[in-house]
DNA sequence: TGTATACATGAACAAATGATCATACATTTG
DNA sequence: CAAATGTATGATCATTTGTTCATGTATACA
């Protein structure tokens, strides 16, 4: 019988509720949180495209992309003179509609 | 045509991601998941039972547990010398399923 | 009423995070 | 190769978060 995901019962190690927390945390932030949503529809976009989007000054952004990119949670490729960023981690942005569908919020 | 909640094309407003934002940031943490998991299947749990289980000091464990109340996740009520905290806000036990289950975690 | 038990709270401090600024690096184009 | 464009990086500073410790408050019980 293979441990299936009903409902309840979730049982975590002590490993993986850090890394899950770790996650969580590095989605943590409104900025970011626009970036994965960005990153559902487009399937990848430069640098530059986000800035403009989402009117975020070109450092501060950078800084928020290479964190993610570090920790898993998007990747990025270079063409010409942009890097273009992609979501890598698609659950995040399950886990941002979970939330989102919350009537209360 | 109601918005059907498929898959991509998420759209939230900026204030409904700073909200998402902030329940991310109040759950991203190990002791806090911990404590989400214990209550998604005790239905309520007094701070000396946490505290047990957990193997958290009761001072630290008791900041986690008000702060988590405060952000509207957690809620408690006081039966003799003890209080007990209950899950509020439930869809955080699927925030974290989501995640628990990704395979690379 | 005093004492023990169960929790909360506030001060204090270290560590992590977020933002800004200046500057460096890579690529294209003239 | 020089200048322009696009992006990264490192220093610095303010703010937030996590932890500890000491102490306060509420309830029960002798």
């Amino acid at each position: 019988m293979t441990p299936t995901t009903t409902s309840a019962d979730l049982n975590l190690t002590t490993e993986k509720m850090e890394k899950v927390a770790f996650i969580l945390k590095t989605t943590a932030h409104p900025t970011r949180i626009a970036i994965v949503q960005l990153l559902a529809n487009q399937e990848s976009l430069s640098v530059t495209d986000i800035s403009e989007k989402l009117n975020v000054e070109q450092s501060l952004l950078s800084h928020h992309l290479t964190g993610m990119k570090l920790k898993g949670i998007l990747s990025s490729h270079r063409d010409g003179k942009n890097i273009f960023y992609a979501l890598k981690m698609r659950e995040v942005v399950d886990v941002i509609q979970c939330l989102a569908g919350c009537t209360f919020l």
